[in-house]
DNA sequence: AACAAGGTGTCACAATCCTGTCACATATCG
DNA sequence: CGATATGTGACAGGATTGTGACACCTTGTT
């Protein structure tokens, strides 16, 4: 749908790295890369990519000193660090310096994207607020991914939810139709713009905003749609 | 300040022994202590430490037995399996035996205690998770890993056990496939995603959720499953 | 006030994707 | 061996989704 996520790869090993690229190009993420420490550390701050896949034996800054670097200044992004057998030591300084996940080489490729998905996904979880909407008698659970209205549950597919999804974390701000075009369908796919507007519509019906006036999802003509900030009852904690 | 984790070693080396002990002491942890699989059982089972580190050669009950049925107790606590060079082809019947991680002997003490903290902290992000489910008249037990039907027992397989106990521990939340395939299959093993349905459709049969509408397993289409919230009847204490 | 021009709401429809179901081949276990 | 458990592919029925057609609304202009 959308293009992946942003993967840096900082590693000496042309070789291996090779490899790497094409197993994730294949799998629609974006890989950045580097050679040495001192590089990887300088491009993951200006990049700011989802995910840094960190070999631990590098010419200069070794991979733990960037890990460590990188979390002393609060990176983000989840690391996963590459060891080799042989570097043992390395290992245990790789957990404690804040890599989130390490696998020895030689790896399987298919473990190795097994764990990259999984980092992601773990981020993406964090990342996500869990909101609770209401809509007159009908309550979103936009973590739970689940919906009621009244006393029945409602059904909303997951493009509704990824919809509610941008919304809601825009507050009462507006969103442009671009905006919702890149946010949920993505920037490769190139829907009609009529396409937005059948799902707002879609929406609404099951939330019950198609009274004259909608309520809840209204627009702003020209511009885009904004939820009504009535409907956001708690972001959590 | 608070006395750290406890951690109990079961092995029959004394040297070793020894200094493991002084290394975990000096790092704060409390150290239990036991030398044959009978006695580091029954002391786990007592003493419930939070982190048990097994050798898996051992007088009488060996390591793989004790975890094997510390396991079948479902007993909490994280499993480090201490293995023989020899024994490293084995490493994956360890971890498929319960053991949350194992290290090589001769091992390097850093990286011992590296995976010592790494496995603690891995414990207290997980949450407290519900062993009691209902499906109308169908009754799970997830801690002692027994199922009614009615009056009749109900035989579940240990994936099925898993499937419900990943279920179980996201509450009401939509699990996806994924992230299914990552917590029961693991990193290392690929099966289709069509391997996730069939085993939801034993499960729901099993459980007699095969009606019109399943009410108990649910799917969230283009997104996974979840366990309708009614199922849980009670987290312990 | 009337008009033009583009933005929106509404909806039916076909193409596509997703899931339930099951038979069958393997794997595992005793 | 037999019994049970597990993974895979095929297929049909359902659900979801993008699209175009058309009516209606807004806005700004005569």
């Amino acid at each position: 749908m959308s293009f992946g996520p942003r993967v840096l790869i900082v590693d000496d090993e042309v070789h291996l790295m090779k490899i790497i690229k094409t197993c994730l190009t294949r799998e629609g993420y974006r890989v950045l890369q580097a050679t040495t420490g001192e590089r990887g550390l300088r491009m993951a701050l200006e990049e700011k990519p989802d995910l840094v896949v960190l070999d631990v034996m590098l010419p200069g800054l070794d991979g733990v000193a960037v890990c460590a670097e990188l979390r002393r200044l609060h990176f983000p992004a989840p690391v996963l660090m590459l060891t080799s057998k042989a570097e043992v030591e390395h290992r245990i300084r790789g957990l404690n310096t804040g890599a989130d996940d390490y696998l020895p080489k030689p790896f399987d490729h298919r473990e190795f994207l097994a764990r990259v998905k999984a980092l992601l996904r773990r981020q993406q979880r964090d990342e996500k607020k869990s909101f609770l909407l209401r809509f007159g008698d009908a309550h979103v659970d936009l973590e739970k991914r689940s919906a009621t209205r009244g006393a029945n549950p409602l059904k909303l597919t997951k493009t509704e939810f990824a919809l509610l999804d941008l919304l809601a974390k825009n507050g009462g701000k507006s969103v442009s139709r671009e905006q919702i075009l890149d946010s949920v369908w993505g920037y490769t796919y190139f829907p009609t713009t009529r396409t937005v507007d059948t799902h707002i519509y879609r929406l609404r019906k099951k939330l019950g905003d198609d009274g004259e006036q909608p309520k809840w999802i209204q627009k702003i003509q020209g511009e885009g749609y904004c939820l009504s900030e009535s409907t956001v009852v708690q972001p959590p904690e």
